[in-house]
DNA sequence: CTGAGTGCAAACGTTTTGCACTTGC
DNA sequence: GCAAGTGCAAAACGTTTGCACTCAG
């Protein structure tokens, strides 16, 4: 992905801290603002935790990422792609993208409500597979747990 | 609908503090912690944000009631009710219930990710027909605009 | 060159905590 | 009577803002 074409392309500067953020989302995922300053500090050790936010609130401004509200948790953000939705391990903290087809159900609300909708968030938590058989633990909540190799 | 009893049959006591939340939030639908906490200040004068938040947390940990985040707003409680979406006028604020057929989605969902999926979590936004009608206001963001009477 | 972006410190709003007091059961 | 809940003030967060400096275009 060539984010600074990314970046030109919704009209904002193309900075070596938003370059180095996009990077980091694109490879995790998704990601919480925290995590990003963390891992960013690495390559970038005067960045500051402002700078990470301005740069969030900007970049979600333009559309280039979305923020992912997530029940009981903190949000992540990711780069902005079509519409999907997201599965979450309650047990492991392990969230990934789900492919989504919603049509039915957006045309069947938008003619009952009359409502013009132009977006969705779909999040299903459950238990993941390797959670279901290892530790049968009872109710650890993250972060962290086993590692999904 | 009987609080007390609700309160009870999740192992919390039952106090007046309590009950004023649950009355609230079941009058309102969903309501946002500083809303339940400006409402409630007239039967109780001398409730404090620290027992309102207390007590949310311990309603959600016992599963009375939920959360609902809401993509750039602030979260909301009500509730908690079988499996239901949400629907949001970007324009206005309004907010409502939609029911929901997720099954397929679901169950395709399970089979392909071998998740054993226990929750939930749907929002569609758009906008509203008043909204899409009445003044064609550009960015309005709320609190607050017409009155869907 | 100029406006946008950066970094720092301070400010802000929200949520949590500790502690003494009160209340439900 | 005792654990759980309440209220207050203080602390801890997460996020935003103002300002001087730097850098991308």
């Amino acid at each position: 992905m060539n984010y600074e074409n990314l970046l030109r392309e919704h009209g904002l500067k193309v900075t070596p801290q938003r370059l180095g953020i996009l990077s980091l989302m694109d490879q995790k995922g998704h990601i919480s603002v925290d995590e990003l300053y963390l891992n960013i500090k690495d390559q970038f050790t005067s960045i500051s935790l402002a700078t990470m936010y301005k740069n969030v609130n900007s970049m979600m401004a333009s559309s280039v990422i979305t923020e992912v509200k997530i029940p009981k948790q903190k949000s992540r953000f990711e780069i902005a792609k079509e519409a999907h939705g997201h599965l979450l391990c309650q047990e492991c903290g392990e969230f990934m993208d789900i492919e989504l087809d919603l049509e039915k159900i957006v045309d069947d609300v938008s003619i009952k409500s009359k409502y013009k909708l132009v977006e969705t968030s779909l999040v299903l938590s459950g238990i993941c597979p390797l959670c279901q058989h290892s530790s049968a633990s009872p109710v650890s909540i993250f972060p962290v747990a086993h590692s999904h190799i």
